[in-house]
DNA sequence: ATATAATTTAACCAGATGGTCAAAAGTAAT
DNA sequence: ATTACTTTTGACCATCTGGTTAAATTATAT
């Protein structure tokens, strides 16, 4: 019997995601995203070659969606440095929201760093000078205060993914593990996270 | 031939921390930690009875160093408020620093959420509502702005950890793979962490 | 229709993996 | 020295896992 005659590798992606993204490349099993692509084993192995190729095409995948578009925020005219800030952090907390187990699997298979993935990661890292220059015009301009990108860049990540990689532990930890209470506190994270950085970064003293 | 006549046991936890925490549950392997402990598997099995039951162990030991001192430095009375941010981040990020691969590992194992380790997260999580009364008596008072504490403690962890946790992307992105300059901004961070999160929530109308 | 190429499957395989077992080696007490 | 107990080992096992192969099925072109 044959249902799908030319969806087949979307299938396979798409049950190979899942699974690779829920359990970590040792946790997945090729006979799991098989019967999940309803599918035969071998035809996993005759689309994709192994294991190893087929992990490298889902990570290149979500790393593209972890890499954010960033730039594009950041190569606004209309916006003032803090509003692009802002409008970063929603449209980046909005991403997030929608594939909160990227991340997690980014970092954790990373750590185990084969070097077969360092290097898809270095083909796709972005350029983040243009931002880093901003920065510094900013600082220049005596708008924000005199602080290493790097720190200002990083705290922004830092207050984005990280709620909502350690969203188990931070749910046990800050609401007993009350779930809802802790889907309410990342809502309100799109208006206090920018908040909370402009607020840092701002000079009390301009003008 | 035998030398170690009762260090047997902690052999194999200080084999079984390194791995564990380096390849996560489903990466380890129980040969990998026989041999770093110079015995043989069946003993490990003599010991601990499981794979399982040793991984909790290694677990719970893990935990206990990630979830900090956080509290002590809160009671100290000799402290006020931000004096007790300084010295929590500062404390903590020394802890992060010498077990870098805690956190991630923490993150990673609860996110695959066997019921059994998050029972063990329960018993071990740390009271945080004598930190969330004394933001909320601060607010009061006047001295920082009006922000649920919820928001500041997340802040500080991951502003804290998440520099960790990441580091081999945020090694990549930030300064291209050069791992020094980035171990230059982690040190950097024991000082700005705080002040940065400080000068955020610092009521400047306060007296 | 028929030859050709692409897709799919069932059956298998070798190696790895967590785990067991009975016997050996070591330790301590009488 | 004998007994009894604990610690350690080598050999082994059932199962799982990624991967292969040859044959069957389906699609494509002539």
């Amino acid at each position: 019997m044959k249902m799908n005659k030319n969806n087949t590798e979307e299938n396979i992606i798409q049950a190979a995601e899942y699974e690779f993204i829920e359990r970590g490349f040792e946790g997945a099993r090729m006979q799991a995203i098989a019967d999940k692509a309803g599918i035969n084993k071998a035809l996993l192995h005759y689309y994709f070659r192994s294991k190893q190729k087929l992990f490298e095409v889902i990570f290149k995948n979500a790393f593209k969606l972890f890499i954010p578009r960033i730039l594009n925020v950041f190569e606004r005219q209309d916006l003032d440095f803090f509003e692009k800030i802002e409008a970063f952090v929603e449209n980046y907390l909005n991403i997030l929201a929608k594939h909160p187990h990227i991340p997690g699997f980014i970092i954790h298979e990373l750590a185990n760093n084969p070097s077969s993935i360092a290097k898809i990661v270095q083909e796709i890292a972005p350029d983040i000078s243009p931002i880093k220059s901003q920065i510094e015009a900013e600082i220049t301009k005596g708008t924000i205060l005199n602080i290493r990108p790097e720190h200002i860049i990083l705290n922004v990540l830092a207050m984005s993914i990280f709620p909502i990689v350690a969203s188990p532990i931070a749910t046990m930890i800050l609401f007993n593990g009350d779930k809802k209470q802790y889907a309410t506190l990342l809502a309100e994270r799109k208006n206090h996270v920018s908040d909370f950085i402009i607020r840092s970064i701002k000079n009390p003293n301009f003008k």
